[in-house]
DNA sequence: ATGATTGGATAGTTGTACTCTCCAATATTA
DNA sequence: TAATATTGGAGAGTACAACTATCCAATCAT
């Protein structure tokens, strides 16, 4: 399969095809001249694979391709992949005040209060200060009950994933990086479907 | 308070806030004179409030000014302004093809296995059958089982949510369009962390 | 053999979010 | 009160991201 194919099968522009190749996000294919290589299956895949990251999922090129590279080439170790592939993955935490003394002190307060074990380098707790920062700033704080509400939801859906991981360690990382990135999304348009669901049957609205 | 005052309460460059006064952001100061207006408190919140929606939501300049609108003047009808919050909240949704036939087969089977009421013409319907199409895309498709435990997580924290809406309308749309803005970073944040205390917790790993 | 296509490089376009420069009118300070 | 600084407002300029278009010599397809 050529250039132009595989774009027509991806529904893309080949000039965009061309971009993704620049860019590192799709691997180039296997040259059979000097001015002609063959593309398959597995390219296929990849592109609709960056189309779904930059596009549902909203991750920029650089932070699609940071993902992929997890998911390409992931370390030994599942934990520091897993790790570093949220660190990739928006929302950017808070930055962590240069005086090293709790950095994150809203989210520690809220880690804390929930039993949680954490590691203070993992990205997401930067980005937990920096949403709860947000809500504070916004003037609409979260309480601590709400947040004691809010994970236990988030317990119980990692509970709900973590059972359903594979044991192959290569596909561990794929399921966990792509998981979170792809699975987010659903979550985010369920909850507000809930809370559409939940206010039409509270305030006996017929849509 | 003039508006390099201003400028430096909210820690922001006078250019920019200069920015989002043109832009409709941030609403006029008091004129005092030709070349001279005067800010208050009210100015400070509401700048703090942009950039927690530009910045850890990551909404757009266009997406916040939409947003502050409904904020700032909601329809007398709490149902219908939420859902236009929601339409303008990224992700966004996938367009719903041309023949009007069932535009989100996704998203409907999966609402109705859920047995959820909805309305199709809710953008989180066409954000969710997006993000649905993404994981399929990308060869990550989740299966009902899954769409139901998420389901039900969402359910749960829409319970909570609801429980705790203000009674007056005005009040009810800010803490329902900037609850879904603030507090969804919070669950995801909240997500991760929980996925890593739930995979150190597995793996009997220490951080 | 001859017109179309390809891979690869380079340049151009569009859109977003600022940032800078001016300017005349006003404040502030000496 | 004179000199200096600041202001609001408008417009232009900048930087970056994500494409998109143009070229070109080397193949390919007919």
């Amino acid at each position: 399969m050529r250039i132009s194919a595989l774009a027509a099968e991806a529904g893309l522009p080949v000039a965009t095809v061309k971009y993704y190749l620049r860019e590192g996000l799709l691997q180039p294919g296997t040259a059979t001249s000097a001015t002609q290589a063959s593309y398959d299956e597995s390219h296929v895949r990849r592109l609709r694979l960056v189309r779904a990251l930059t596009g549902p999922v909203g991750l920029s090129v650089q932070q699609a391709r940071a993902v992929l590279q997890l998911v390409d080439e992931p370390g030994d170790d599942l934990y520091s992949t897993l790790g570093r592939a949220v660190g990739t993955l928006p929302p950017d935490g808070a930055r962590p005040a240069d005086d090293a003394a709790d950095p994150y002190p809203r989210a520690r307060a809220a880690l804390e209060a929930l039993g949680q074990v954490y590691d203070p380098e993992f990205a997401a707790v930067a980005q937990l200060e920096g949403a709860l920062a947000a809500a504070d700033d916004a003037g609409m704080s979260i309480t601590p009950e709400r947040l004691a509400a809010y994970g236990r939801a988030a317990a119980d859906l990692a509970a709900y994933d973590l059972e359903r991981m594979p044991t192959e360690p290569r596909a561990a990382v794929e399921y966990t990086v792509l998981g979170t990135a792809l699975y987010e999304p659903v979550l985010l348009a369920l909850r507000r479907l809930a809370h559409q669901d939940a206010a039409v049957r509270r305030l006996g609205r017929d849509a």
